[in-house]
RNA sequence: GGCAGGGUAGCCAAGUGGUAAGGCAGGAGUCUGCAAAACUUCCAUUCGCGGGUUCGAUUCCCGCCCCUGCCUCCA
């Protein structure tokens, strides 16, 4: 059983092999630091962390490398808004989404370099690119990268250059021979922020980042390369020329994307302006609920968010906690996983029929302790699923308990309703519990004694 | 216009050339003083529509309808 990937250079599954036995390197377009992150960078994030615990459980070492884009024109742009300079501004992001992707539950990856930590890499290859005439200096200064002259262009996206030129919206650019060639290196105007270069002062451009920063942790070569399906064209596609072009072919073999989420079957996105940041939807559901949401579907599909499907992926990790507080001794090792799990994660890490296994396991488990026999190696398979997945990773009782709700003061009701029921005074009894459900706390008696838990 | 992906029960969502996983919601039952939770059980003769290939298609092919995305910054 080995694992299978969707690679969108191929527009098929393909089984998965690396360049080098045992190891895969992984690079990840991550975010322009100049904003909050919505739920469509929260996928993102949690489906590569996904793929990259599940590489891991095949025993790989994996190299994951996932960067930060802090410099670039929306950054310049909000810090002037701001007043405030930029390095204040990316600071505070990155740190706000380390916050915001801490709690989604996603590991670290191994590096995380930001693009101004890595000009002379950027400068070299741009360098090589004019030198080889893959690239020149426009009339307005930028160094442009001429499409034209790389073979190949629109292989990734499954585009051809003729078609994308008649139905362009591009606007010619000044400098530019042809309207699709893209900047390399930006010329700085006053006030803006610049490196010195053999061109001028200026920037890089948004695509040489990812190009020379993959390459300079990964190598020339490389297994995996993943991000949005919005990258694909051109970000993806300009990647792939830049970097076959300056080091003479090579680059990621696997391209891996993730599909969109969507409000009102509509991408959303910050232009359109129907985006909800990953801190609002914390702040009415526990993280792991935005992240259980993501799972119930194909990472390659679009996603339909709605506090409706929040509810709804609230309501299973509900029957997920119920099962893991019958549960007296909660690990992660000690016996096989499923074989459906790992077949169905090695599909093209197919969670919602792993999901689907880990609830036949939930069931297995339920019936066996209520039939009073031992569940030791199916509770082991359910928590080692769980953490693989990064569900279900909270105490159980604080998942049902957590919140603002005086604790001693519900058990002193509990102590009462308990001494109303012995005295068989079931009026009395009811009147409390529905005291308690007033206040949306529920009780459950059970043969060791009544617990409560929040609706 | 070009290219790509998709239309599966009330909702969400897998999947297969051989007769439809799982979750949520809902019905019935067991348990319970009654509930809750758990368990049992029921809930798509049918997979957008029309053809075709086949012993057999939801799954392959053709046509049509509808939806979304990319083609411009975007996870």
């Amino acid at each position: 059983m080995s694992l299978v990937v969707y690679n969108t250079l191929k527009r098929k599954k393909e089984a998965f092999v690396p360049l080098v036995a045992g190891k895969v390197g992984m690079y990840v377009c991550g975010v322009t630091v100049y904003d909050r992150c919505h739920v469509g960078h929260a996928r993102m994030m949690v489906v590569f962390d996904v793929i990259y615990r599940w590489l891991r459980q095949l025993g790989f070492d994996v190299n994951y490398v996932r960067n930060f884009t802090d410099v670039d024109d929306k950054i310049i742009q909000r810090a002037a808004e701001r007043g405030i300079a930029i390095d204040a501004l990316t600071d505070e992001m990155i740190a706000a989404f380390y916050e915001d992707i801490d709690a989604l539950a996603c590991i670290r990856p191994r590096h995380e370099p930001r693009a101004t930590a890595h000009m002379d890499e950027m400068i070299a290859m741009i360098a090589k690119l004019v030198a080889a005439d893959y690239a020149y200096v426009g009339a307005g200064g930028d160094v442009l990268y001429a499409v034209r002259n790389f073979d190949g262009y629109g292989k990734l996206s499954g585009k051809n250059i003729d078609d994308l030129e008649s139905g362009s919206r591009v606007e010619v650019d000044e400098g530019k021979r042809d309207p699709l060639d893209f900047v390399l290196w930006k010329m700085a105007k006053a006030g803006e922020p610049a490196w010195d270069s053999p061109w001028g002062k200026g920037r890089p451009g948004w695509h040489i980042e990812c190009s020379a920063m993959s390459c300079s942790h990964l190598g020339d070569s490389f297994d995996i390369h993943g991000g949005g399906m919005d990258l694909k064209f051109p970000h993806h596609e300009n990647e792939i020329a830049q970097a076959q072009a300056a080091n003479g072919g090579g680059f990621a073999r696997y391209w891996l994307h993730n599909g969109f989420v969507n409000i009102n079957a509509e991408k959303m996105s910050k232009s359109l302006g129907n985006f909800f940041t990953i801190r609002e939807v914390t702040e009415k559901y526990h993280p792991e609920v935005l992240r259980m949401f993501m799972l119930g579907t194909h990472y390659r599909s679009p996603l339909d968010f709605s506090d409706a499907a929040l509810d709804t992926a609230k309501a299973g990790l509900d029957r997920l906690y119920e099962t893991k507080r019958r549960i007296a001794d909660w690990q992660a090792a000690g016996a096989d996983l499923p074989p459906a799990f790992v077949s169905a994660m090695n599909d093209d890490f197919n969670t919602p029929e792993a999901l689907a296994e880990l609830f036949e396991t939930v069931r297995a488990i339920n019936k066996g302790i209520d039939a009073g026999q031992d569940v030791g190696a199916a509770a082991v398979q359910m928590a080692r699923m769980c953490a693989l997945l990064g569900i279900v990773q909270q105490d159980a009782g604080l998942w049902f308990q957590s919140g603002d709700v005086d604790g001693e003061w519900v058990e002193a009701k509990i102590t009462a309703r308990n001494q109303a029921r012995a005295d068989r005074d079931f009026a009395r009894a009811d009147a409390i519990r529905d005291e308690l459900a007033g206040k949306d706390i529920i009780l459950e008696d059970g043969p060791s004694g009544t617990t409560w838990k929040k609706a």
